[in-house]
DNA sequence: CGGTATCCCTCGTGATACTG
DNA sequence: CAGTATCACGAGGGATACCG
């Protein structure tokens, strides 16, 4: 399958819309976080490590509507609201483990190499 | 090896720090274009579709100073330069191709999910 | 605690025109 | 053919203040 639709035209496609869904500065490392289990807002804000709240409550909502994400309010007081990962987003949990894997693997190869290149110009 | 780092932290800036360099609008597209052999500036274009003469060149240099792609003149008239991946680049092959069956494989689920989503509210 | 609303500014991106 | 230069726009995202 993965060998089938590689006239450029589709996989291409795939892969665009695929950024556009998780490709932005939050949404992976959100997944990431929330792979262990489910959070709390303020702990996956924590977590997550730099992120305003704003930015995290779009990413969320953005998740959620994919149906990557769920999200769960109990009717307490303080009021507590649990993230957790659907079915369908637990599936991207080996795409991130892989590209965090190559990241960690590489990124100081990428860093000799763009010190190198930016040396030479 | 994937297990040790998953302190949060460091899986974190690990992909953050890879996000920064290919999570763009259309490295990723590039490299995915790019895996079959060394292609021409003008066919590369061609073949990724939509990408501006600008973006293209913003993407290649991105990619060269990463050490992913290589880029080589030929003095002939008319010019001819081409662009290839190096073997670090290609290293990632194999996560585009994982990406691509991803979204290909689910994105009808993810778009069925959204129109409820936004139906619900 | 867990948001929403608003301001504001940077950056990525596209369009267009020009060059070797 | 394969770029570079310049402009101009819109979205992304941070800071802050307020709400249930």
């Amino acid at each position: 399958m993965a060998g089938r639709d590689c006239q450029d035209g589709n996989e291409g496609r795939a892969v665009r819309e695929l950024l556009d869904r998780i490709g932005d500065k939050w949404s992976l490392l959100v997944i990431g976080t929330l792979r262990q289990g489910p959070l709390r807002f303020g702990e996956l804000q924590q977590q997550v490590g730099g992120i305003s709240q704003r930015m995290l409550t779009l990413t969320l909502r953005h998740l959620e509507r994919d149906g990557l994400a769920t999200r769960t309010v109990f009717a307490e007081v303080p009021p507590r609201v649990e993230y957790e990962l659907t079915a369908l987003g637990r599936t991207l949990i080996p795409l991130v483990g892989a590209l965090a894997e190559w990241a960690a693997s590489n990124h100081l190869l990428i860093d000799a190499n763009r010190a190198r290149f930016d040396a030479a110009r």
